[in-house]
DNA sequence: GCGCTTTAATAACGCGCGTTACTTCAGCAT
DNA sequence: ATGCTGAAGTAACGCGCGTTATTAAAGCGC
């Protein structure tokens, strides 16, 4: 109840308490290697912190030591599952380690990115994670060069600075070849904006399915959806109101909402998933893949995996440890449902 | 590219560079009232901030100012849209006062929120706000009475500390009132689990607006959905299936997911949502509620306000100001979209 | 007894900054 | 010249801690 404004104890008053200097509890604290501290005075040290209720000011322990302890994480939103995923990945990693994430969200404008990237520096992050909702291209301030940064579900066009993308050609790779593995051979791929990284990878993945199942890839299988329920159902009914021969017996959508479209054409034409058209999605939004009827069968986004990964490198970077890989694709995992 | 390893520039490089004292830097850098600054010393201290590109080093001005500028945040998970939300109105409402959030996930572990709350005291956080998914009670442990403490979603069995809360009966009472504007009388209300805060409150709600509107609330109307989309359409079975002048024309459900089911077991009998059963669910999960056909009316819990409200009332405490009210309760907004 | 090493511990400095108390000097009335 | 006032600026201390250099005592071989 009562707000403590009395000074907090210090490692003075441990010493103090202990009978020692204040340099011989530091030791302690620290576990100094090459400091020989006797179990009793250790104990004695312990006790005192514990009766007082001791705890290490960060702050000044952080000054002290030059070594902030505080890894930045900039996103664009923190609400959306996304940019939670790997805030989620890259905390559990972080607190392990007894490094801390100063999240901002930049809401997508230039002016608070600036600014919180400017707080970020202030308290001297020792590494930057820069974090994009969709796979894309990104420019950074300036002022992101003074820390070591790493981009996460996002790369610079100039290709300085390390990055972690999903692996979306293996995305469309194993996503086509689901569906090759249960019988089908005409699918229908209704992809995102044909011209982001994920439609291109997907497709480049989804034609080498094709081709190692000895099938030509027809381009005429493949429509952009634009990333919308109501696209991808425009797209969908395309496909399936071709002649029978020619009618893809599966489709595989470019993200899950779009997938919900898809479900809905089929559904109109009283076709039945998986049985007439088989569905695999993207993205694994699991509010919509795991209720939709018949359950989706996915990819995930590897978000999670994406932040953690993010400060690993990040770690070794603060370290001074060189890279072993500038640019990291994580896969994604394959959701089985009961869409196929 | 290159990581900054030299030390980096300090308010002494700055005072020499501009031909002053290290003192005067810092009036001019904190606007010190009484301090008597020429326009022209000022120009120059900032034209040598500016020239050597000088941050101020939060952690030491902290240090010094005995002011962390710190705030603490634990919320259960990080993902998932509430937890989401809370941290979106608490982040935005601290940066904009230049204060920041140690966020921190506790799993539902007593032992990493206790790990958390430990570091958020070496941070010297100025305050800690506890958020909860589900309206609950809660008890802390006993390290967050070091600090101030303000708690979202839940309250303390004791009532010692200060807390926000959704309006669950006003809320209740809305969404009951919406129905009855739209002319039923009958109105089932699948609730969730009967011992819970929302619950109780929503079901208070809903026998007001009843009464208010001159209708004896009907016990055996209000059945309990186990808060599953299963558990509410067997309830929704249960009503649906009465002889037809028994049988309820609307359904107020206890979250949008229990209104998913519902709407399950309405489409099953051939009726129609909102000509033949009207629906409201409640929480507003944006997934379901904007993609289920129809669309479906729903109140949303204000995490987002809460946060922010969260924030608010602890810079107030941190500030040493009394607070207004002790238990803080925010409206939940209806959210009118096809389903009534 | 004497040097030497090891053990146990500490004084003192600095991290970057806020702040208080003090100094210096110009201007002005007496 | 003296005294006073306000303007402009600074020296010096302390925040809580990590760390280095140094000291004091104890153990040991001879």
């Amino acid at each position: 109840m009562a707000t403590n404004k009395t000074q907090r104890v210090t490692m003075s008053d441990v010493a103090r308490r202990a009978g020692v200097s204040r340099t011989t509890v530091s030791f302690v604290l620290n576990d100094k290697p090459g400091a020989a501290i006797p179990d009793e005075t250790r104990r004695r040290i312990l006790e005192a912190i514990d009766e007082l209720g001791y705890r290490p000011n960060a702050g000044a322990r952080a000054l002290a030591a030059n070594r902030s302890g505080w890894f930045g994480l900039i996103t664009e939103i923190v609400t959306g599952p996304f940019a939670a995923e790997v805030i989620t990945g890259a905390q559990s990693r972080a607190w392990g380690d007894r490094r801390f994430l100063l999240i901002a969200a930049s809401e997508g404008d230039p002016a608070q990115e600036a600014a919180a990237l400017d707080q970020m520096l202030e308290h001297r992050v020792e590494g930057l994670l820069y974090a994009t909702t969709w796979h894309r291209a990104v420019s950074l301030p300036k002022a992101a060069r003074e820390v070591p940064t790493v981009l996460v579900n996002c790369y610079d066009a100039a290709g300085e600075l390390p990055c972690i993308l999903p692996d979306e050609v293996s995305g469309g790779y194993k996503a086509t070849r689901r569906l090759l593995d249960a019988g089908h051979t005409r699918i229908g791929f209704i992809n995102l904006d044909p011209a982001i990284p994920a439609a291109i990878g997907r497709r480049e993945g989804y034609e080498r399915a094709l081709r190692e199942a000895g099938i030509t890839p027809d381009p005429s299988l493949v429509i952009p959806g634009w990333a919308t329920a109501d696209g991808a159902y425009t797209a969908a009914c395309e496909l399936l109101d071709r002649p029978a021969a020619d009618r893809p017996t599966a489709l595989f959508c470019g993200n899950d909402r779009m997938a919900m479209g898809a479900y809905d054409a089929i559904k109109e034409r009283g076709l039945r998933i998986p049985h007439d058209v088989a569905v695999v999605g993207f993205d694994n939004q699991e509010l919509i893949a795991a209720y939709l009827r018949p359950k989706l069968t996915t990819l995930a986004l590897p978000f999670e995996a994406m932040g953690t990964k993010g400060v690993d490198m990040l770690a070794a970077l603060a370290a001074g440890q060189p890279l072993d890989t500038h640019r990291v694709t994580i896969d994604c995992p394959l959701l089985e449902r009961s869409s196929v």
